[in-house]
DNA sequence: TCGATTTGACCCCG
DNA sequence: CGGGGTCAAATCGA
């Protein structure tokens, strides 16, 4: 059971680097020596390189066999198990590269060597234990040196503060996405976004990564339907900022709105598009006011002006 | 200055 | 008694 779901990661894996292999391939037939199709090829490149990484990361873990000690059972990476302990609270350990991105605030309370184990234990509290005596607690440690690396994570108890931080209560957030700017909503998290434009196809992609001091630098991506952009919060904020915008050839207007779908929403997302003589995209460029709950599920289109 | 992290000491349970 | 979990003072950094 452990070992299939952990294949099926894996798969998943070396399916995307099969897919980004042959747009890499395409790429290098086009003969295309610009500078946006060398940065296109550099940022595939990077995706091919990660993806690899990843599934290196998992069959390795697989083969040192990370074990739970109470209950005596093997767990594989990204494979998720859910119990409770003998005060019938719930326990959920789970194995990702990501630990830190789960959506709630933690406080750091101890970190203890454990026998046996090369990288210490974290123990981490609810940052809202005290104000509401939140209960949930979390232990992580890390697996191996893989990049990225795999982290073992056991939560105990649940969630019964209302913080939801990431999730609604915040103040208004001004996010501002230019190009290469970077954007950083918690001093834990940096986050970088970069964007690239993919001739000729004239798609633009704009990657969100997200890094933290334990697993490194994290990317993530979303599929979009054409002419729209489905920005779909995951389990965590910080995972979840990834888009791609693709605009057709036929877009000549240097001014692309994306309008709000969903009227429940108090966020507002612009962008301009710059062109060159040739009319191809050359630069994008997002303004985006946004609260934290609008990241849990966005759904855009855009009207565009057509010359 | 205050909140978060670090880290050594202490407690508890098997 | 030893190892894991927590406490709390010291330290860090924004």
């Amino acid at each position: 059971m452990e070992s299939s779901v952990l294949l099926g990661s894996a798969i998943r894996e070396m399916e995307r680097a099969s897919e980004l292999t042959t747009k890499l391939q395409s790429l290098v037939e086009l003969g295309d020596c610009s500078d946006t199709a060398k940065e296109s090829a550099g940022v595939l490149s990077e995706e091919l390189l990660q993806a690899c990484n990843v599934t290196l990361s998992m069959l390795k873990s697989r083969r040192t066999n990370v074990r739970i000690k109470s209950g005596s059972r093997n767990v594989a990476p990204h494979d998720v198990l859910i119990r409770r302990d003998s005060r019938r609270n719930y326990v959920r350990q789970e194995v990702t590269a990501a630990p830190f991105n789960d959506g709630h605030q933690w406080r750091k309370y101890g970190e203890k060597t454990i026998a046996g184990c090369i990288f210490p234990r974290g123990y981490y509290r609810c940052t809202y234990s005290k104000d509401q005596r939140c209960e949930a607690k979390k232990h992580v440690q890390q697996q191996d040196c893989g990049v990225p690396s795999l982290f073992l994570v056991i939560y105990k108890g649940e969630h019964t503060c209302k913080s939801m931080v990431l999730r609604g209560c915040q103040p208004l957030e001004q996010l501002q996405l230019q190009g290469c700017r970077e954007y950083t909503c918690n001093p834990s998290f940096p986050l970088k976004l970069t964007a690239t434009a993919t001739p000729p196809a004239h798609s633009f992609s704009l990657r969100f990564d997200s890094e933290d001091r334990f697993s490194g630098m994290n990317t993530t991506r979303k599929s979009v339907d054409e002419g729209t952009i489905r920005w779909q919060g995951e389990e965590t904020l910080q995972s979840s900022l990834s888009a791609v915008v693709t605009s057709s050839s036929k877009v000549a207007s240097p001014d692309l709105t994306f309008l709000e779908s969903m009227e429940t929403l108090q966020s507002s997302l612009s962008a301009v598009h710059d062109v060159d003589d040739e009319g191809s995209l050359r630069s994008l460029g997002f303004d985006i006011d946004l609260l934290r709950s609008d990241l849990d599920d966005i759904d855009l289109s855009y009207n565009s002006a057509i010359n």
